[in-house]
DNA sequence: TTAATTAATGAACATTTATTCATTATAAAA
DNA sequence: TTTTATAATGAATAAATGTTCATTAATTAA
């Protein structure tokens, strides 16, 4: 971060180069963000001590303290990226695009994730372990605020849907938490069963949005 | 529990009677209880302190410890209570009534339950919190074998549904998991929103389903 | 080899939270 | 009013877990 442009003359003295602490750093950067990543969507917070964080990693509690003065930082870390790909969602369902072929694709990908890997169920029980903290820090309040704008955006993506003549009838708005709340739910199961999970076809998860 | 058909003779030194010791227990236990299920729901077991318990039932921490010798003692109790209900609801899912008939109604009762109060929600997600942790105690166990079995179960009413032609056609043990995973995420949103989350209509929630 | 610099370690320390227990409050009977 | 049995309290203690820091490891240039 500080003043990366110093000359080549000045690292005279370094045992490596700037850039091969650079990359030692990410990497044990990215250990720590694995290992944290998976306990914290499983556990939760409090439930996952750093001991455990460092252990997944396969690094000291030491190492973890230099990159993070605090479990919570690194948390908030991990909470922010998951902001950002809600963001990310929400933008693209602000889209002209047909909503049907947004909730489609969006729905699509959302099934492969579940079914290739936990990434994505992880980063989603992050935000849910987030939610229900009381916690008020700027990150948590800031998912709040993107979390209750993705579910605004799809209803009006819902409701536009159905004046388009492409979703069926019913409250846009308990449509759209239904949606939500069934994708939450298969999250969880993933995450609970992992191997057993047997990922639902689309056809299952769209059938009360779409018309036959 | 010990003896209390103990004749009337010998409790003459007692400044109380000892049905009403019972009830001053009875009265604190429920109080703990319904302290107890909302934060465990909430924030799981490693979050919710036992203060907060205490505090939450307006009783001092001693008395909890009483009550219970560890906070342990206290979760495994109510995920013995929330065993049984779902062992209620497995033994209902075996009965011969149409398939159809037993969905709707139990996903009816939730529904109700849901927009009601949240007791439903709140022995649902101590339930889920149990599941993920790795403590293999013995309750905990036998609600992993119990869960395991509804899920059996609720394959099997839909494979009989679908032979009846009352249910769409698709993988029944996806659309189980599919059933309960909705229910799940909806009883997350209820206990994270609360007043703003808006129950959904069941023909929503049953349209994956049902044949129209 | 030695010097230099930063990554990496883990035992020591601090803080938080679970648990215990000596003490007090209550209410009925003597 | 005193006695008595049990409920109820909360400060003291124990255990668990987060955080620090003095020390070592690794690597390259001199």
């Amino acid at each position: 971060m500080i003043d990366s442009g110093k000359g080549d003359k000045e690292r005279e003295k370094l045992p490596r180069t700037e850039e091969q602490f650079e990359a030692m750093r990410i990497a044990t950067r990215d250990k720590i963000h694995s290992s944290a990543i998976k306990l914290f969507a499983k556990k939760g917070f409090a439930a996952t001590s750093v001991k455990d964080i460092a252990e997944g990693a396969g690094i000291s509690i030491g190492l973890m303290y230099r990159h993070y003065k605090k479990k919570e930082d690194l948390f908030y870390e991990l909470v922010t990226y998951a902001t950002k790909g809600l963001e990310r969602l929400v933008e693209r369902f602000q889209s002209e695009e047909s909503p049907v072929e947004l909730i489609q694709q969006f729905t699509l990908e959302i099934l492969n994730d579940l079914d290739k890997d936990d990434e994505y169920a992880q980063f989603h029980m992050l935000m849910n372990q987030s939610l229900t903290m009381e916690n008020q820090s700027l990150q948590l309040q800031n998912l709040n605020k993107i979390s209750e704008e993705l579910i605004q955006q799809t209803t009006r993506l819902i409701e536009k849907g159905q004046k388009l003549g492409q979703f069926r009838e019913g409250s846009p708005s308990e449509l759209a938490l239904f949606y939500f709340a069934s994708i939450q739910g298969m999250t969880m199961f993933k995450l609970l069963k992992n191997e057993q999970f047997v990922t639902p076809n689309i056809k299952i998860v769209t059938a009360f949005l779409m018309k036959d």
